[in-house]
DNA sequence: AGCTGTGAACATATTCACAGCC
DNA sequence: GGCTGTGAATATGTTCACAGCT
């Protein structure tokens, strides 16, 4: 077994890597191990390509057996980086950010809200998740001090540029974007966005393929 | 121009025609043209890209000038289905659920809510953006006498697959699921899944690899 | 016998580079 | 001159098929 991977995942593979965990987790306590075949059926996937995405990690299988579960759940989340909770800043308390931040997977995801943040000075101080509201103006600071790196955009797509910017200033470095806008980031600024609409039209142009 | 178009358009393609969309619908009403160059940056992507994208479109540019803008977005609308306001309906409302059905962006990208439905009695009746949240079990009926097609899941992920398995007997062909639950459909049934767990663990990825 | 790990074959997607037209 | 449209080249991703280990 290497100390340390120095093989590089390929981004589809990364992709699917949370959606292994998942299964893994979903999957009853008294599963010991699990097939490429079976965790193939749990994802929608097929087994060649689970056992292909796994080869990634290293060799964790045994042949003829399979993969032992909660060995193979520890080595997905290493992998992602989910060794520690990351704390993450969420900007914008509208119905989408007030859902999100009372979504109560952050835990088990991996994550800890560090922070909520408006601009909108009637929602400061107001409680959502049993954090208060803090003012848009306290993030900088809050984000050098606590050495925040990822923070979510659930504000109004006008303000998402605005908003990133700052961020981006303050130190963050990973984005989720889920305002219906396109953010423009420099280089090192890893950001990833989440659309409604964009989905729902993907959706109808299969949709309207088929009817 | 024909009359029909029988290009194959790739996944790949299809998926960033929403973006172009959005980022045409972004411009200022003065810009009557648009080159690939301008396109690619707006949505963070190069030239060529863009134009062997909308090439499968048809061929809708002019050499030296570049895409009538408003004539590209209706190209586009029309290849994605988007001709007339597809009914969707959402089911579950919690945080999320009412937080989408509150969105204000569906009747712009091309749909409409046709219904908001939850399980509990208690919510049962309720309002949620201007619709009375009605039982689920109201819902089969519901789909086959409007003809509905598209569907959200907002439910906790424990009701998820039991929701779209009634949604799919009703005829719902294309689904959106935001419940962390991997969803088993049967073939002819479209199904996207949306997970902030999992953005944010592809994110934890890049980002723990650049610290 | 059963299931992993992986090279090789295939499929899809991206980018280049330039001909073609306005 | 400028920008599109596209074949060819490259890169990435998926699947097959089987050797190799337990």
């Amino acid at each position: 077994m290497p100390l340390v991977n120095h093989v590089t995942i390929p981004k589809a593979t990364v992709a699917r890597l949370p959606l292994y965990l998942q299964c893994l987790q979903s999957m009853a306590d008294a599963e010991i191990t699990v097939s490429s075949e079976t965790l193939a059926q749990l994802a929608n996937l097929n087994p060649a390509k689970v056992r292909k995405d796994l080869s990634y990690l290293g060799s964790h299988g045994v042949r003829g057996v399979g993969y032992d579960r909660l060995h193979l759940c520890l080595q997905i989340k290493r992998e992602l980086g989910l060794v520690e909770a990351w704390p993450v800043v969420i900007v914008g308390v509208g119905n989408l950010g007030s859902a999100l931040a009372n979504y109560g997977g952050f835990g088990a995801a991996g994550f800890s809200i560090a922070g909520i943040y408006d601009a909108d000075p009637k929602k400061v101080g107001t409680v959502v998740d049993e954090h208060v509201v803090q003012s848009f103006d306290e993030l900088p600071a809050d984000v050098r001090r606590k050495k925040i790196a990822m923070a979510i955009i659930t504000t109004p797509a006008g303000a998402a540029q605005e908003v990133a910017d700052v961020l981006i200033a303050a130190g963050i470095t990973s984005i989720l974007n889920f305002a219906p806008a396109v953010l423009q980031t420099p280089e090192g600024v890893e950001c990833r966005h989440v659309d409604l609409a964009t989905e729902l039209q993907i959706l109808s142009y299969y949709q309207a393929r088929q009817a």
